[in-house]
DNA sequence: CGGAGGTTTGAGAGGCGTCAACCTCCGTGG
DNA sequence: CCACGGAGGTTGACGCCTCTCAAACCTCCG
């Protein structure tokens, strides 16, 4: 009953991940169709490049189908904070269709594939295929509720809890698109990124990271996340996973 | 040209002041009158008093007439972070119609009173009113916008900052509504609940709001802000009202 | 009049930032 | 082949911002 991702990307190369684990496995087999097909074209992008900037009127949103791409803030000193990291399956910009324009910037961390979607194909599906209109929709919301999860982090850990609750979400995340095993998956950051998404400092981020390998919790190192006591783990985040929405069992269905 | 939150008021009395100043003025007169026929019944709440529970499946969402609302977490001690606050003319939950159920809690600050609109409603108007729908979307996404916002207030922002901004964006959201004029407006919140707000504590925020009087940038005393110099405490909060929203003239029209 | 909750101020502690040095790694070019 | 430079990682010393603990006061309301 669960979705499988060899299976879907075999069906769907570009959108297999979309919602995997998450409502995914309740879209009609048009729906998925539908989505996929609405897709104009794929684009690849080196590491380190710009996407979106802030403010830009955008006609088209990106559904990242491999590597990793942030969204962050600038301050007026040149300092950033990033909002929001996305793994493949995840729609980068989709708030953009709403909404027009982006209120931050977007730019890949290492090298991406992201499929192009026109406004004007979604607001034909909004108009054909409401409830697909519902999952995207809905899609935008598990962003949010990161965002609010993010606020939380910040607000009331401190850095160990920050870092922490931090690897326990992208584990999670990575899983659910089977992206990580046991706890060991891929995330190409360095630490002064890792310092930009928890509001620390990259020395503080060096430190804090040593008192997480030397408690026996994890590992994180060129870019290769293991974690070695996720129950350990997710206490010292306080983390708890239902905000991903991942095989929610009381799904109404949209 | 612009909207007139009385006139708004007199026609649509629930929900005359929804999107305000944000696209209000672009939905059809016909979208205006789907959308308030849609609600089912009115209520009022007392202050502090619990909305709603994190992880309880809702089958409506509650549009605030009047009032304020907070949406918070609790850590592990009990400690609270306030993720959201609501003022008249915000959908307070409209996204448990997607996913069914909260991954927060819901309190009023204050006595309110709400617009409830069951979750039925809300699919037929996607269905039979898909533009309407899409504004729905939209108001969903300002409230993800605000999130990311305060994601970079507590990441890169100091005490003095963050309270800065905070009033800031409050200020600018009730402007937008009509409920505030010339920096001054009304705002049912303690000290404590500021802190939960902005990751301080209330000792801290005693403090900070001092040295704002002080520096003649505002004033806060029971509930009433006063904003005295508004260029300078921007400048302090680094804060572009762009992810607001508001008045935006490149508005492509959903 | 008494109590609860909010506001205000003080003293001391600690977490995290800042500054600085040195390291490894790796791609580039002489 | 090796010199060079740049980016990231690591560690130490020091300082400041914010928290903690504590107490006094104030206001509102039962």
């Amino acid at each position: 009953m669960r979705d499988d991702p060899e299976d879907d990307l075999a069906t769907h190369p570009l959108t297999g991940r979309f919602l995997l684990r998450r409502g995914r496995a309740r879209m009609s087999a048009e729906e998925r169709r539908v989505l996929e097909d609405a897709a104009s074209e794929v684009k690849t992008y080196p590491g380190r490049h710009q996407l979106v900037r802030r403010g830009q009127p955008i006609h088209h949103s990106m559904f990242l189908v491999d590597g990793f791409v942030s969204r962050y803030m600038d301050d007026r000193e040149g300092y950033r904070q990033i909002v929001s990291v996305h793994v493949p399956g995840d729609f980068v910009d989709l708030h953009g269709f709403p909404t027009g324009r982006l209120d931050h910037d977007i730019a890949t961390l290492g090298p991406v594939r992201v499929a192009i979607f026109e406004h004007d194909q979604l607001t034909r599906i909004t108009e054909e295929h409401p409830r697909l209109g519902r999952f995207l929709w809905f899609a935008t919301l598990i962003d949010a509720a990161m965002h609010r999860e993010w606020i939380f982090r910040l607000g009331r850990l401190g850095a160990e809890g920050r870092l922490a609750h931090f690897f326990c979400e992208l584990n999670a995340r990575m899983e659910a698109v089977g992206l990580a095993h046991d706890g060991r998956f891929t995330l190409a950051l360095t630490q002064p990124e890792l310092a930009e998404a928890c509001g620390l400092t990259g020395v503080h981020v060096n430190r804090t990271l040593r008192t997480l390998r030397e408690d026996g919790l994890m590992n994180f190192r060129s870019g290769e996340v293991t974690i070695l006591d996720q129950k350990r783990l997710a206490a010292v985040a306080e983390f708890e996973p239902d905000y991903l929405y991942c095989d929610w069992a009381a799904w109404k269905g949209l």
